[in-house]
DNA sequence: GAGTGGTCTAGACCACCAG
DNA sequence: TGGTGGTCTAGACCACTCA
C-alpha cells in the first residue's frame, strides 16, 4: 500500500471538520450538534478530544454550549477580533524603523474631577501627569499623555523617565489586573498638530487605556497616533 | 472540624495562583516556571490540569511555552485585546435605541484596480457596490460602503436588500473563513458629512473588514461611524 | 540524546438547566 | 430530574528543541 502516514484524529481535525460542516451549511444556524459522546463515537476518539475541539469553537464564538442544552451553531455570531497591543517601541521596531523617545512635560498635583471620575479615584489623590513623544526614524509617531496615580505607584516619584518611556517603566515595575481600552477618532488640536507635525483638524487615531490593580486605579494613558495610523487584526 | 467545603484544586485555581505570583513579582519577567510535573506535584493535581492552566495563560499572552524550553514569564507582554464586533443592529439595540436601515445606492460592475488589489481578486470580476445607512433612533449612526464579489456570491444579484442590510443577509447566506479588520480615523468628506449629519473634515472612526472563504475573497465593507463613536474592550 | 510541553485515552464525578 | 457539558485523573506516547 502507498497509504500516507494517516495521523490519528486530533482535536484540530475535529475543529476543522465541524467548522467545515457549519460553513457548508450542513449544520445551519441554530442547529443542535450531536452530543460529545456521539461525536466521539463518530470520530472514533475520546470524548475529551471532542470536548476540547468544541470548547475552542465556543471560545471563538462559532457555537454556543449549554449543559443539558447541548451545542448549537450561533445564528448571528458576535465576532471577536483580537488586536495585539504592543508597546510603542515594539510597534515601531516592527516597522523596521528606529525608535526614539522624548519626555515632553512632567508635573505632579491633585487629580482633577474628570480624572477622578474616569479612574474611580477617591478624592484628593496626587497624580503624575506626563506628556511624551515617540518617534519612528525621527518622525513623530505617537503622542502620549499619561496620568499615574501616585497612591498606587509611589515609586513613580523617583522614576527616571529621561531615557525610558513611562509605559515600559510601569510595565517593568507595576503589574495590573484589569484594563479598559478605548478606540476613537479625534481631530488634532494645536498641541497635537504641533507634536505630530500635522495641521489642526487632521483626523487622528487614538487609543486610551485605563488599568487597575485589584480594583485600584493605576494609570490612564491616551495615545494619539500620527495621521494615517491603522490598527489591524486577522482572524 | 468546621472545615469549609474546600473545593479541589482546578485549572482555574492554578491560573489564578500563577497569575498572582507573576503579578506580585514572585516570578518576575523572564522567569522560568517549574515544569508541569513539578507544578502538578505542588498543586497536588494531575499534569493535564496544570497543562490546561498554563496553556490558557499562554493564549492570553502572559507566558511563553516551548518544548524542552519550559514555560517562561513574558518580559514585555504583547497584550491581546478582544473587541466584540457585532452587527450594527445589535450594537444599536444594545444602546437601547431603535434601529433603522436604509439602502442608499446599489450598482454592479467590473471591479476597479484598487479593489482587485485589496481583495486579491483575479481580473475582470463583477462586484456589487452598495451604500447604506444605519440609524439609531432616527439619527445617523453608521454609513456603510460595501463591495461584494459576485463570483463568490452569485446569489447576491437576487438579494432583497430593501428591508435587511447586506451584512445580515451575507451572514445568513455566506460563511467565511478568514477576515481582516482595519481600524482608522478619517475626516468626513462631503458625502460622509451629508450622510452622518456633520460637517466636512469632522474626524470619524472607521472599521474596514475584508472576508475570505477558503482563500476566495467575499466582501469588503467600510463602516464609518457617527462623530464621537468609540470601540471599547475590557480585559 | 534527553527533557519538556502537546496531545490523546478511558474512565469518573459533578453542576447546571431544559423539559 | 435526567441528560448534557465541565472538569479531573493517571497513564501513555509523541514531537520539538536545547544542550
Amino acid at each position: 500500500m502507498t497509504s500516507p502516514p494517516e495521523r490519528k484524529t486530533g482535536f484540530q481535525d475535529i475543529k476543522a471538520e465541524v467548522t467545515r460542516r457549519i460553513q457548508e451549511g450542513i449544520w445551519g444556524s441554530g442547529t443542535l450538534l450531536p452530543t460529545e459522546v456521539e461525536l466521539a463515537s463518530q470520530f472514533n476518539c475520546a470524548r475529551a478530544t471532542v470536548n476540547r475541539a468544541l470548547r475552542e469553537l465556543a471560545d471563538s464564538g462559532i457555537v454556543d454550549r449549554k449543559r443539558k442544552g447541548g451545542t448549537r451553531v450561533i445564528a448571528m455570531p458576535v465576532k471577536v477580533a483580537k488586536f495585539e497591543i504592543a508597546i510603542v517601541r515594539k510597534t515601531i521596531e516592527a516597522l523596521g524603523a528606529t525608535y526614539r523617545y522624548a519626555l515632553v512635560e512632567q508635573s505632579t498635583g491633585p487629580a482633577e474631577a474628570w480624572l477622578r471620575t474616569r479612574l474611580t479615584l477617591p478624592k484628593q489623590v496626587d497624580v503624575m501627569y506626563l506628556k511624551c513623544m515617540h518617534f519612528a526614524d525621527e518622525r513623530p509617531f505617537q503622542f502620549e499623555e499619561r496620568w499615574v496615580s501616585l497612591d498606587a505607584v509611589p515609586a513613580m516619584r523617583d522614576a527616571d523617565l529621561s531615557k525610558e518611556g513611562p509605559n515600559e517603566w510601569l510595565l517593568r515595575k507595576v503589574p495590573f489586573t484589569d484594563a479598559e481600552i478605548n478606540l476613537s477618532a479625534v481631530g488634532a488640536d494645536d498641541e497635537l498638530a504641533a507634536n505630530l507635525a500635522t495641521t489642526r483638524g487632521t483626523p487622528l487615531f487614538r487609543l486610551e487605556r485605563t488599568t487597575w490593580l485589584a480594583g485600584s486605579p493605576v494609570t490612564l494613558v491616551r495615545m494619539t497616533f500620527r495621521p494615517g495610523h491603522q490598527m489591524t487584526s486577522r482572524y
